[in-house]
RNA sequence: GGGUGUUUAGCUCAGUUGGUUAGAGCGCACGGUUCACAUCCGUGAGGUCAAAGGUUCGAGUCCUUUAACGCCCA
C-alpha cells in the first residue's frame, strides 16, 4: 500500500527538509562512492565572501550542482569544494563604508583594528552566500569548505610567492602602473576597463627655441606639466626641421628635446606629440627607446605634485583647467575640439585610472604562460565551447607581467621586509636579527585564486585529498573571467604541481535580462533569484536557468519560463499522484520482454530509451539544455498526454496481469525521467521518488538511466503514431464539425495496414476522442455518407453525422488536404527519381523516402476516392 | 584595427553527425466541470530560418561575402 501523496508539492516545506536529510546522511561527500570509484571534482568559483547570491551565482550554482549530481550518479566520486574569495577590494571597500557611516576611518583606526573589524564582519555576513547556495540544491561537501584566508590558503600562497621569487619571477621595482586615485591602490590591466566617451581634445603651441612653435594637441592638458619630450614622426615634411631642437613646456618653461619616433600618427591632432612617460603607457615605451627622463607630476590621490610647479595640490581635473587658462592667457592655447576618446576606468569604482609611476611587485609571466599555451594546445585542457581556446592563446601569447601587489590591508601580505640599507628580504618568516620592516602591501586577490584547486585540497602538504582528488576535473566558470582567473589557475597549477588542474574548462554566459540587457541596479531590472525561490521553488529557477541557453552564449532570461517550470514540476507531481494512487495491487516485478507487452507501453519504452540515449550523447558533450527540454516534451507531450491517458483502460478494465503490467511500466518510466532529471531539479524529483517503489535509500544514489537497445521498437512507434494521428484528426473533425465534447461518436474505419492495431486497442479511441464505437470496413466496401473523414497513411476513419456533414465544405476540406498531399508527393518522387540521390544518399534515407511516398500515394488514394464519392458535382 | 558571437513564430529561446512537412514555452483565437492535474485538457492561427552567392543528391545546419547588433583584445 503506497502512501497518499498530498495534493501539491510543497516545495518550502520540502527543500529545506531534504537538503538537511541529504546533508546530514553525508551524501555530498565523495566517500558514498566505493573506495576505488574513479573522482570527479570541480573546485567553485569562490564567491566573494562579502557577496549574496545573484542570478550568475545560480546559474553556475546549477550548472556545477548538475554535473556534480550526474557523476555521483553514475558511480563516481563526486567532490564539489565550496569556499569564498576574501575579494581585497570589494571586502575593504565594505568595511570602509561602514566605518565612515560610524565617523571613523581605516586609518584613523589603524590596520590591526581594520582587520579585527573585517574578521567578524566576515564571520557574521559571510555565511550568507553558502547558505544561499544550500538552498540552490548544492551538493557541495561542506566538510570541505574553504576560504582563500584560510591557513592552508595561505600558506599556499606564501610557498608560491616564495618559490616564484627564488625562481627570479617576481621582481619589485618602479613602472608604469595603472592608479586607481580612489581605492589609493594599483590594480591589474585586467582591471582596467576602456570605453569610448565623449571628450575634449586640446590643441596648443608649444614653444620652440629658436622657431616660432609646433602645435601639438592633447586630452588630457594637466599631463603637459610631465613632458619630456616633443615627438614628430621622422618623414613629416611639416616639422623634419624641428628635430633636435627644444622646446619648452608652457608655464614651467622646462627645455625638452623634440624627438622623431615612428609611432607618431601624422594624421592624428595636429601630428606633433607630447611625450609624458610618467603618465602614459606608449609615451613610457617611447622614453625608454630614447632614454628621455621620466616625471611624476601625481600623488597618490590624483592632486598634482611639486614637479607641478604652480598647480602642486590641485586636484588633476582642477589642475587641468587652471593650466589651459594660464596657457590661454600666455598666448598658447589654439582651440579644442570634442572628440570621442577611449577612457580608462577602473572596474570596480569606474573611476578614472591614472597611469602613473610606481613601486610594485610584479610576477614575469611569459614562462608560466608558455606553459599553459602548451597543456591547451596539446589537449590536456579542452576548453568548452572551443571557440574560447582562441581568445585564450591570443591573450597568453600577448601577456605582460601581472602587477600582483596592492596598497590594501585585506588580504595575503606579501612575505617580503626590509632594512635600512634597501637590501629586500623574502621568506616564509621574518628575517632574525633587527632593522627589518614588513612589507605593507597585500596581494592581487587573483593570485591566491589562481591556487584555489589545489591549494583548497591541501597543497602544498601532500595530503590524502590532494592525492585523491587532485587534479579537479571540470571548472566551470563565467567566460568573462578566463583571463582573471582560468588562465592563472592553468598557470599556477602547471608551474607547482605540474599537472593540468582540470581537464575541462566550461564557460557559461552572463544572465541578461529578457531585452538581452545587462543586469545592473541602475537598470533596475535585477533578477533576484531569491525572490523567484520563494514563488516557484529552487527547481523551476535550476530547469529554467539550464534550458534557457546554450555553453558559452548569454542567457536572455525571461522569468515567465520559471513560471512554466513550476508548472511543469507540479505536473510531474500529479503524473505521480496519478501513478501511486493506482498502485494498490500488484505490480510486476519486471517489465516482460517487449513481445508481451502491449503497444502502448512498447511506444512509451521505446521512446522513454531513446530519450535516455540522446541525454547521454548530448551530456558526453556538455550539452545540458537540450536533454533538458526534452525531458520536458517526453514527460509531458509523450507519457502525460498519451501513455497515462491509454493506461487507464487497463488499469480500470484490464486483467489483472495487464494492470500488474501496465503499472510496471508506469512506475518504471517516471521513474527513470526522475533519475534523468533529478541533476536538474534534485528536490521534487526525490521527494516524488520516495513514493514511488525504488531500490536503494536516496534519488541522489540511484543509478544514472542506460538506454536499453533492445526497447528500441520502431514498429511500434509507427503503429502509435497511425493511431495518434487518427485520434488528433477525430478531435480536430469533432472542433470543426462542432461536436460537443460529450457526444459519443461512432467511427467507421478503413484500416489500411493497420487494422490489427485498431482492433486491438480500439479502447484508444474511445478514452481519448470519446469514439466508443468502431466498425472496421471490409475492402472495398463503399464509405458510409454523410460522415467526415479523416485520412492516415493508408487508413481512412469516417465520422458518420448525420444531417450535420455540409457537403461543401467538407469538400474543401478535403481538397485542400488533397493539393497538400500532391505536394509532398511530388517532392518526395522528385527525389527519389533523382539518380544522385539514389546511388548517394544513405541507403536508410531513401529507404525512409520510399516508404514515405507509399505512404503518402495511399492517402492521396484514400482521399481521391473519398472526393470522387463526395464532391462529384 | 584584429578576433569572436548573435540574427529562426508577436516575445524568450531550442534545433545533435547536413536527411520526412523547422520545434517549445509564453502570448493570441476557439472549445472544454467524465473518476491525476483548471498549476489542467483539446483544437488552431502564426516562420521566404538576416541578405546574396557557393558546396552537396539534399543546407536553418558546411563554406564565402555583406548587413545589423553585441562581446573580447589592441
Amino acid at each position: 500500500m503506497q502512501k497518499q501523496m498530498p495534493k501539491n508539492f510543497n516545495f518550502a516545506e520540502a527543500e529545506p527538509r531534504l537538503y538537511k536529510w541529504w546533508e546530514t546522511k553525508g551524501w555530498f561527500k565523495p566517500e558514498v562512492a566505493k573506495d576505488d570509484a574513479e573522482p570527479f571534482v570541480i573546485s567553485i568559483p569562490p564567491p566573494n565572501v562579502t557577496g549574496a547570491l545573484h542570478i550568475g551565482h545560480a546559474l553556475f550554482a546549477t550548472l556545477e550542482d548538475l554535473m556534480i549530481r550526474y557523476e555521483r550518479m553514475r558511480g563516481k566520486a563526486a567532490l564539489w569544494v565550496p569556499g569564498s574569495d576574501h575579494a581585497g577590494i570589494a571586502t575593504q571597500l565594505q568595511i570602509e563604508k561602514m566605518l565612515h557611516d560610524e565617523g571613523t576611518s581605516r586609518l584613523e583606526i589603524g590596520r590591526e583594528e581594520f582587520l579585527a573589524r573585517t574578521w567578524a564582519w566576515k564571520e557574521k555576513y559571510g555565511g550568507t552566500i553558502t547558505s544561499q547556495l544550500r538552498r540552490m540544491g548544492a551538493s557541495c561537501d561542506w566538510d570541505r569548505e574553504r576560504f582563500t584566508l584560510d591557513d592552508g590558503l595561505s600558506n599556499a600562497v606564501i610557498e608560491v610567492f616564495v618559490t616564484l621569487y627564488n625562481q627570479g619571477l617576481i621582481y619589485r621595482g618602479p613602472r608604469l602602473v595603472n592608479w586607481s586615485p580612489g581605492l589609493q591602490t594599483a590594480v591589474s590591466d585586467l582591471e582596467v576597463e576602456r570605453e569610448e566617451e565623449p571628450g575634449k581634445l586640446y590643441y596648443f603651441k608649444y614653444p620652440v627655441e629658436g622657431a616660432d612653435h609646433i602645435p601639438v594637441s592633447t586630452t588630457r592638458p594637466e599631463t603637459i606639466l610631465g613632458d619630456t619630450a616633443v615627438a614628430v614622426h621622422p618623414e613629416d615634411e611639416r616639422y623634419k626641421h624641428l628635430i633636435g631642437k627644444t622646446a619648452l613646456v608652457p608655464i614651467l618653461n622646462r627645455r625638452i628635446p623634440i624627438i622623431a619616433d615612428e609611432y607618431v600618427e601624422k594624421e592624428f591632432g595636429t601630428g606633433a606629440l607630447k611625450v609624458t612617460p610618467g603618465h602614459d603607457p606608449n609615451d613610457y615605451e617611447i622614453g625608454l627607446r630614447h632614454s628621455l627622463p621620466v616625471i611624476n607630476i601625481m600623488n597618490r590621490d590624483a592632486s598634482l605634485n611639486e614637479n607641478a610647479g604652480p598647480y602642486a595640490k590641485l586636484d588633476r581635473f582642477v589642475a587641468r583647467e587652471k593650466l589651459w587658462a594660464d596657457m590661454e592667457t600666455a598666448g598658447l592655447t589654439i582651440k579644442i575640439e570634442n572628440i570621442t576618446h577611449s577612457v580608462p576606468r577602473s572596474q570596480r569604482g569606474g573611476e578614472i585610472v591614472e597611469p602613473l609611476i610606481s613601486t610594485q611587485w610584479f610576477l614575469k609571466i611569459q614562462p608560466l604562460a608558455e606553459k599553459a599555451l602548451a597543456a591547451v594546445q596539446d589537449g590536456r585542457i579542452k576548453i568548452v565551447p572551443e571557440r574560447f581556446e582562441k581568445v585564450y592563446f591570443h591573450w597568453l601569447e600577448n601577456i605582460e607581467d601581472w602587477c600582483i601587489s596592492r596598497q590594501l590591508w585585506w588580504g595575503h601580505r606579501i612575505p617580503a621586509w626590509y632594512n635600512e640599507k634597501g637590501e629586500i628580504y623574502v621568506g616564509k618568516e621574518a628575517p632574525k636579527g633587527l632593522g627589518w620592516t614588513a612589507e605593507e602591501d597585500v596581494l592581487d586577490t587573483w593570485f591566491s585564486s589562481g591556487l584555489w584547486p589545489f591549494s583548497t585540497l591541501g597543497w602544498p602538504e601532500q595530503t590524502a585529498d590532494f592525492k585523491r582528488f587532485y587534479p579537479t576535473s571540470v571548472m566551470e566558470t563565467g567566460y568573462d573571467i578566463l583571463f582573471f582567473w582560468v588562465a592563472r589557475m592553468i598557470m599556477m597549477g602547471l608551474w607547482f604541481t605540474d599537472e593540468a588542474p582540470f581537464h575541462t574548462v566550461y564557460l557559461h554566459g552572463l544572465v541578461r535580462d529578457k531585452l538581452g540587457r545587462k543586469i545592473s541596479k541602475t537598470l533596475n531590472n535585477t533578477i533576484d533569484p531569491l525572490e523567484y525561490m520563494d514563488q516557484f521553488g529552487t527547481d523551476p529557477l535550476r530547469f529554467t536557468l539550464v534550458t534557457s541557453g546554450t555553453p558559452g552564449n548569454d542567457v536572455n532570461l525571461d522569468t515567465a519560463r520559471i513560471e512554466g517550470n513550476w508548472r511543469f514540476v507540479n505536473k510531474i507531481w500529479q503524473m505521480a499522484n496519478f501513478i501511486t494512487t493506482n498502485l494498490d495491487g500488484d505490480i510486476a516485478p519486471t517489465i516482460p520482454p517487449s513481445s508481451e507487452l502491449d503497444l502502448p507501453s512498447r511506444w512509451i519504452l521505446s521512446r522513454l530509451n531513446k530519450l535516455v540515449e540522446t541525454t547521454q550523447r548530448l551530456f558526453d558533450n556538455y550539452m545540458f539544455g537540450e536533454p533538458g527540454r526534452q525531458m520536458y516534451e517526453f514527460l509531458w507531450s509523450e507519457f502525460a498526454d498519451w501513455y497515462i491517458e491509454i493506461s487507464k483502460h487497463p488499469l480500470y478494465q484490464g486483467s489483472d496481469q495487464e494492470k500488474a503490467v501496465t503499472r510496471r511500466v508506469l512506475v518504471d518510466v517516471l521513474e527513470t525521467s526522475l533519475r534523468l532529471l533529478h541533476p536538474y531539479m534534485p528536490f521534487v524529483t526525490e521527494e516524488v521518488w520516495q513514493y514511488l517503489p525504488h531500490e536503494g535509500e536516496t534519488l541522489m544514489l540511484a543509478k544514472w538511466p542506460q538506454a536499453d537497445p533492445t526497447r528500441i521498437d520502431e514498429q511500434a512507434e509507427n503503429e502509435m503514431n497511425t493511431l495518434m494521428d487518427m485520434v488528433r484528426g477525430i478531435r480536430n473533425a469533432r472542433l470543426e464539425y462542432d461536436v460537443e465534447a460529450g457526444r459519443r461518436l461512432k467511427a467507421i474505419i478503413a484500416p489500411g495496414s493497420y487494422s490489427k492495431a485498431i482492433t486491438d486497442y480500439s479502447y484508444i479511441f474511445s478514452r481519448l476522442c470519446n469514439v466508443p464505437e468502431i466498425e472496421l470496413l471490409a475492402q472495398n466496401a463503399p464509405a458510409p455518407s454523410d460522415s467526415a473523414s479523416v485520412v492516415v497513411s493508408d487508413a481512412t476513419v469516417y465520422l458518420p453525422m448525420a444531417g450535420m456533414v455540409d457537403v461543401q465544405a467538407e469538400c474543401e476540406r478535403l481538397q485542400k488536404e488533397q493539393t497538400k498531399l500532391q505536394e509532398q508527393i511530388e517532392r518526395t518522387q522528385k527525389q527519389l527519381g533523382n539518380e544522385q540521390f539514389v546511388s548517394r544518399a544513405r541507403p536508410d534515407v531513401v529507404e525512409r523516402e520510399r516508404i514515405r511516398l507509399a505512404d503518402l500515394q495511399a492517402s492521396a488514394e484514400q482521399i481521391t476516392e473519398r472526393v470522387a464519392a463526395l464532391c462529384a458535382s
